[in-house]
DNA sequence: CGTATCATTGACGAACGTCAATCAGTGTGG
DNA sequence: CCACACTGATTGACGTTCGTCAATGATACG
């Protein structure tokens, strides 16, 4: 782990923060954001670090300020899974259980608010509304791992690499609202190989190779290279992801 | 819908619920119960039911007394799957969101106590120990459908079958407080039919059947009857279910 | 320029789905 | 009490989709 070691880190306070208005620290004001920032230690991760390890106990309950951090789950024949992907904004680590259930792992460079999972416990304890914010966002993660666990279950290959396009299209759109805007809206960059995007689906980085070159012949994408897609037709590409094709 | 009419139901407060010290609701003493029953209607449903429509606008909040109720989503060209099973203590709706992303369907018949989601809400903000508690429920909600993720993404038809009756077991075993003993501990009856076993695991009907026979084939379970499995080989099971074998 | 890494593409095979026949269990009515 | 029908489970034959293995191509890096 490289924890980030330079001064000027330590200045990174959370009135300055580039989230701090739409992350569940919002929910306290700027009175008690004090409050936070007093127990907060913000810290750089390189991509490819391993945050946190499946099993282990951990007492890391982390707000994601930029970059992107995969939740992965390894069977013990080395099958994997990828249960969820987060990025700035999104919180990383439970409250209550100091084991953690998946490894955590950078896809890029991270820039991590880290508290004491018991410390922050308690400050949601005595704030109701932040502890209310973070339920919503517990209740969001559920709704995104249902929408998941349908697409897993019940879609074919093309559907579920063209419902994580348009998922993609959503963070970077509408969600992920520090993401740089594009010249072009319908032009996808994202950080993961396709083995990271097979993991997340349940399938082989080939078939997602496959499936990505089947909707650039149709002519609803275009590869522009392996990490940079242009969207042609978001309606019909929408409308394969819902199975409505 | 069938609602219960008899006046007998009314009586049924809080205070001689079967599973108030059980489910959220024992967040708040006996003091406040009183609080939450004021607002509770108690409702019976019987097996096939459904109580709520996928993307229908909901204000129902329900904490399940006894039955079992799954959440189904429906994809446009009828292909289904079930994204949770519920049972007693367990908790339907969504304190934030009035539209249902699922149907709501009795696997058996079903009391419920109902409240407002609103109100419900209410209540939640005012006593944030009933928040907390809620917090954890959808926390315990999260994690089992990350597990389930990583089952319908790597797992074969035979280990899914296998994880899905090690979590029958448990969920009557040590979850279920109220599920009545049996006098042969690795006898477990359920009321899933082979559909919606298949609907829950991403499979077809046809494949549970055969992983079933295969497992009583090879000596690991013994099927008595459809819907009643004698667990031989709890550990091989478990290990099966694990991907250890 | 050579090497390493990752993506693409093809050939083939296995696992699971599909379709269909049979079997078992349950409820109903004569 | 039995015959019948109905529903759901099992089993078999066959087909499709996706995984596996392997070769080739593209890109980045020292």
């Amino acid at each position: 782990m490289s924890f980030a070691a330079s001064i000027e880190e330590l200045d990174l306070r959370c009135a300055t923060c580039p989230v701090h208005h739409h992350a569940v620290c919002q929910a306290l004001g700027g009175l008690y954001l004090d409050e936070l920032a007093g127990i907060m230690t913000h810290r750089h991760f390189e991509a490819g670090t391993e945050i946190v390890h499946q099993g282990e106990t951990s007492n890391l309950f982390g707000i994601i300020a930029s970059g992107v951090i995969k939740l992965t789950r390894l069977l013990p024949d080395g099958r994997q899974h990828i249960v969820c992907l987060l990025a700035e904004t999104d919180c990383i680590g439970d409250v209550f259980s100091s084991q953690s259930h998946d490894n955590a792992m950078c896809v890029t460079d991270v820039e991590l608010c880290c508290f004491h999972r018991k410390k922050f416990d308690d400050i949601v304890k005595s704030h109701p509304t932040l502890g209310h914010h973070l339920l919503q966002r517990v209740t969001v993660d559920l709704e995104e791992a249902r929408q998941w666990l349908t697409a897993l279950g019940r879609k074919n290959a093309v559907e579920k690499v063209a419902m994580f396009l348009v998922w993609l299209w959503n963070e970077e759109h509408e969600h992920c609202l520090h993401a740089p805007k594009r010249g072009n809206d319908l032009l996808l960059h994202f950080p993961f190989s396709r083995e990271e995007i097979a993991d997340f689906l349940g399938l082989t980085l080939e078939t997602v190779s496959r499936c990505i070159s089947k909707l650039d012949i149709d002519g609803v994408i275009t590869l522009i290279n392996a990490k940079c897609i242009e969207i042609r037709e978001l309606d019909r590409l929408r409308r394969i992801a819902r199975s409505e094709i």
